[in-house]
DNA sequence: GGCTTATGAGTAACCAGTTTCTAACATCGG
DNA sequence: CCGATGTTAGAAACTGGTTACTCATAAGCC
């Protein structure tokens, strides 16, 4: 025989000596109970084991006990993997983020984490590290290995999630709408919370905005930078490539002084932040010189120096009810209809009257 | 002979004229195709087509090229619940922590997930909300759905996870050491960490210290207490209870007032970070009349004012490092020894001279 | 008391793969 | 030309549960 099943399991005893059956292969986590010796030493058959376990009422008294008896003394517990494969189910559900660095969607894992934690669900999660066609790799791989998907922001194009919808489904989107796909999606109301902001910074008395763009897959950012486009007519608005993080904020400090403007709008709390810190670092004062908003209101905004002004979306409850959609999909019921979080703003330290020229 | 050689095919209705089969019950993934489907449409046996998706070279070119293609005609791809049960290995690991919401987590988190994620493994996560019972139940039946385990700064006490150990195996600790547990540990020279600090605020002439103590269950927490007890013979230090968050640290604050310290030494950046906002709404000087100190080095540190002083541990490296030594045991290699990570110490901003009474 | 109905539990057929064994066939050496 | 050896691919036995049938027994009814 080549050598090429050599995967890995230790073949223990090969020995002539050739006991009934000494260790297959790998599966045998090492001599665990299954369903038909707990029938033997119960003197029962495998199907009554089955209904035992599973609490089916249909089992005299006398025997559940027994079964009960036989499965403790012998430590059982039933498969996960057959259960997997017999029922068709895998009691699991799968979260795909691009960025698990990123406390937005970081609120997104605790929220759905606790939910199903709470239904009895296991979680499966993965990065697709901002790449579009990654992500959808991962999700149909995840989506295989679970019973319902969730995706947050997703960075793949509208027409490639479409083309695969089916696939994916029962599925729930958070953070980004996508109107031909038929699944339920959770997402911020971006021009909302843009437009309460510009509202807040023109009541200042601003009139140059700079934009910290978030990355350019971003659906949300997209949505951001229209929206204040359109609610900025009279404004003077200077764009400045950023990122997402605070290190992509703060390397953009020297930009924003070079093009005046007199109040930053930060793609989120991140880059706000970052940038904050770096125009304090270049001597500019906040909000004296310069206003700065965020977005997101992420745990760590309310702790900068100033306070950072932001706008706030319930990144928990997206995930909470995440799970509530994709319970009510995996149950055959409609999942109900898409649902725009209005966010609030949150007037903090970090904006301020706009300096007279 | 017995009609044992039912092998899959569907002696379609066998009903008194009722439907087909009209949806039996859950298993069936609405015609997804199946190994039984691709062999007859090769023309083949379920075996060769197994050998042929598995990549075995006993496979003539020709049939290899047939069963190929009618695996892309039928959209076929193998049930990963079936080959669980065949395989036994799951071709997932687990990751359980106290709390999503923390960076230190996050970090192994991030870490472990690209790690996996690059050697093809998905990627379980549970959160045990720092109940060190429901944590242990976690982690049994995370591992009866994965390969292997990572547990993070695990709450349960020594002897209940020396009883269960074997039952986890194999697994890594992150972030503690468990003396009798037969696991690898990666763990953080916490001890070393603390040293550091009180040397640099000795040095810059502190003597009154308080600490902000982190939750009472954490292992890192009372490491670095009965470090800092140690490393500080000569000086007065007065512990606060506190937390892990930021609120539990900007709580703290007025209490840091009271006990007079002129350096606080926080358990972790967070607290430390909500201790620091605190202080100066109080009217406190940071560092004038109260130097800070965290530690972790959270992205965050960095971007508070002033820049908090703190200890730097390499979070995501210790994720890589678990999903290495995980790999290894796995295996059936030894996964190594313990290590224990030196913290680099980070002075930034928000310690300095003791105030001259 | 015989017939119908309920009930409890066993039999065997699934779920969808993997792998050992075995048999047929081709190749090679003597 | 025949036996030994080497390949290939199929048959069937696994992985460990669940559940649709089936059947025996007991209870209910006339």
């Amino acid at each position: 025989m080549r050598a090429s099943t050599g995967n890995g399991d230790q073949e223990q005893d090969r020995d002539g000596g050739g006991r009934p059956r000494a260790g297959r292969r790998g599966p045998r986590p090492a001599g665990a109970a299954t369903i038909s010796r707990v029938a033997e030493a119960a003197g029962v058959s495998r199907a009554t084991v089955s209904r035992v376990m599973n609490g089916s009422p249909t089992v005299s008294p006398e025997l559940v006990a027994r079964v009960r008896a036989a499965a403790e003394a012998l430590d059982y517990a039933p498969s996960p993997a057959a259960r997997r494969l017999a029922l068709g189910r895998t009691g699991t559900i799968a979260l795909i983020v691009p960025d698990l660095g990123n406390p937005l969607f970081q609120g997104v894992l605790r929220g759905l984490s606790q939910a199903a934690g709470k239904a009895g669900r296991q979680l499966l999660v993965a990065e697709s590290d901002e790449d579009p066609e990654e992500e959808v790799i991962l999700a149909l791989e995840a989506r295989r290995n679970s019973d319902g998907l969730v995706l947050a922001s997703p960075r793949a194009p509208a027409e490639r999630l479409c083309s695969i919808g089916e696939r994916l489904a029962p599925f729930v989107l958070v953070y980004r709408e996508v109107p031909g796909l038929g699944a339920p999606s959770l997402s911020i109301d971006n021009a909302a919370g843009v437009r309460d902001l510009v509202a807040h910074l023109t009541g200042l008395g601003h009139r140059r905005l700079a934009y910290l763009a978030g990355p350019p897959g971003s659906a949300g950012n997209a949505e951001r930078l229209a929206a204040l486009r359109a609610a900025a007519p009279g404004l003077e608005l200077t764009v400045l490539p950023c990122g997402s993080m605070f290190d992509d904020g703060h390397a953009a400090a020297p930009a924003v002084v070079g093009c005046g403007a007199s109040a930053v709008v930060g793609f989120n709390d991140m880059v706000a932040s970052g940038a904050l810190t770096g125009l304090r670092e270049l001597g500019v004062g906040v909000p004296e010189d310069v206003s700065i908003t965020g977005f997101d209101d992420i745990p760590f905004a309310r702790y900068t120096t100033p306070p950072l002004t932001t706008v706030s979306i319930p990144k928990s409850e997206l995930g909470r009810q995440a799970w509530e959609r994709l319970w009510a999909l995996m149950n055959g019921e409609s999942g109900g209809y898409n649902v725009r979080y209005q966010p609030r703003l949150l007037v903090r330290g970090s904006t301020g009257p706009a300096p007279s020229r």
